[in-house]
DNA sequence: TCAAAAGTGTTCCTTCTACACCCATGT
DNA sequence: ACATGGGTGTAGAAGGAACACTTTTGA
C-alpha cells in the first residue's frame, strides 16, 4: 500500500517522558544532553501495535536502563514540528535511586530539576507540568514512596517530600500525619547509622496504590472520594 | 513524498468530546444516537494544521450547533480500532442550556447522564472520567458557572451543584461557602418568580477563571497552591 | 391566611498550625 | 561529655458539619 503525502500529513503521535529520581543532589530528571547546556526530554514514538503506556514504559526502560517504579500520563500537547502537526503524549515516571551507578546509561544525564535547560517549548511545558503534578500528588497520595527504597526512615521520607516540594516541612506535624494516614507499617528493625539514636524503619502498608487516584483507567475506584468534596455527611443519605 | 505502508500503520489521532448541559432533566450529555438505546460520543479527527483544543472546540460547535462555554482536555487513550492502533484525546465540554431549543441539532441527542448507553469501551471510560473530573472540580474551582446563565440565584447554583454531584447539599453551608469564596457578585436586582419571596441575583465576580487550575497550559499560574498542600505557614520562610 | 421558596446563626467537633525539649547512640 | 540526628505533646485557630425557624411574596 502506498500513501501519497500532500503538503500536510496527519498528526504524528510522539511520547515524551519525564523520569524523576531522588539522589544526593535532590530531585533530578533524566534528559538527553545536547549542545552545551541544552537538553531534551526522553521521547519516542509508539510502535504500531503498542499501547501508549507500554510505549512510555519501554522508552524509559530503554534509555535509563532500568524499570520505572511509577508511570502516569500527564497531558497531550498538540504542536508543530518542522511544519508538521504532531501530538505529544507526556508521561511522568518515578524511579528509585539505584546503587548500580556503575551502569550509568549512555546518552542520559540526570540533572537537578532547577538546572535543566530545555530549548523546546513543549519540553519545558511538559517538565513544568510534571513537577506541578508530582508536587500536588504528594499531598493526597502515596506517590512519594516510589522514589524511596522499600525500607526507609521517617527522616528519609521527610527529606523526599522536602526535595520534591522545594521547602522544609515541620517534623512533628509531618510524622503525625504520615502515621495517622495508615499507609506506613513500622518494622521491628531499626537502622543504626551514625553516632546518634537509631531510626525506626518503615515500609508502605498497602499494595493498593492510591497514586493513580483521579487518573484513568483507575479513577473509578476512587470516584466517591472525588465527589465527596463539598458535601456533608448527612447529605449522602 | 511517498510512504510505503507495511501491515500496521502508525496510530491515528482521534478526538472525543463529552458536552454536558444542565436542563430540566438534570445533567445531560450530547451523544449521537445509533441503534436503539445505543449511542456514541462525539468524535472526529483534528485537521492537519489544527491544534487539539481547537479541533475539539470545532467538533463540539459543529455538532451541537453552538459554542461551548468551557473546554478541558481529560486524558488520552491508546486503543485499537478495526485492528489499527489509534489514540483518542478526550475532552470535557460544558455548554449553557440554550433557550433556542428550536434549533436542536440533527444527529444529536441530549441524554440524561444515567441513561447514556455506550457500546464502545473507550467511550464509556471517557464519559466516566469526564464525570469524575467534573465532580471533583466542583469542589475547588468555579467550573459550575459555565453551566449556568450569566445571572442566577443561589438556589439555582445549588441545584446545579446537586445535579452534577447527584446528591443534596446543605443550604446554609452551601451559601456561606459560596459567598465566602468571593467569586460571586451580588446584583442589585432581584428575581420575582412565584408566590414567594424574591431571590437575589448573582453573577460571577472575576474574569480570571480558576477552572483550568492544574491543567496545562495554564497550570503554572496556580502552581503555588498545588504545592502548598502538606505544608505549614512557617515552613515557607 | 396559606403555600412556597428565600434567607439567616450557632454549637460542636475535627483538623491544622506553631512551637522546644529529651533520647539514644558513637566517638 | 559532647555532638548528632531520632523522637515526642499541647494549646490555640480555623474550618467543616449539623441543624430549624422567620421572612417575603402571590394567590
Amino acid at each position: 500500500m502506498v500513501i501519497v503525502k500532500t503538503t500536510a500529513s496527519p498528526p504524528l503521535v510522539r511520547i515524551s517522558a519525564v523520569p524523576f529520581r531522588l539522589g544526593r543532589a535532590g530531585l533530578s530528571v533524566a534528559v538527553h544532553p545536547g549542545q552545551p547546556d541544552e537538553q531534551r526530554l526522553l521521547a519516542g514514538a509508539p510502535g504500531p501495535d503498542e499501547w501508549l503506556d507500554s510505549a512510555a514504559r519501554r522508552i524509559v526502560r530503554e534509555r535509563i536502563g532500568w524499570d520505572e517504579q511509577y508511570l502516569e500520563q500527564l497531558y497531550t500537547f498538540g504542536h508543530a514540528t518542522d511544519g508538521n502537526a504532531s501530538v505529544t503524549v507526556s508521561y511522568l515516571a518515578l524511579v528509585r535511586d539505584q546503587d548500580r551507578h556503575d551502569q550509568e546509561s549512555p546518552g542520559i544525564a540526570w540533572v537537578a530539576v532547577h538546572d535543566v535547560t530545555l530549548p523546546s517549548d513543549v519540553d519545558r511545558q511538559v517538565l513544568e507540568y510534571a513537577l506541578i503534578r508530582l508536587r500536588a500528588k504528594l499531598g493526597y497520595t502515596n506517590i512519594a514512596f516510589h522514589l524511596l527504597p522499600p525500607r526507609f526512615t521517617l527522616s528519609e521520607l521527610q527529606l523526599a517530600y522536602q526535595a520534591v516540594l522545594g521547602h522544609p516541612v515541620d517534623k512533628r506535624n509531618f510524622r503525625r500525619r504520615m502515621i495517622a494516614s495508615g499507609i506506613l507499617d513500622q518494622l521491628d528493625e531499626k537502622r543504626r547509622d551514625g553516632s546518634h539514636r537509631p531510626a525506626a524503619l518503615y515500609r508502605f502498608a498497602s499494595r493498593d496504590d492510591h497514586a493513580a487516584y483521579l487518573t484513568p483507567p483507575w479513577a473509578a475506584e476512587h470516584a466517591e472520594n472525588a465527589s465527596e468534596l463539598l458535601t456533608s455527611r448527612s447529605d449522602r443519605a
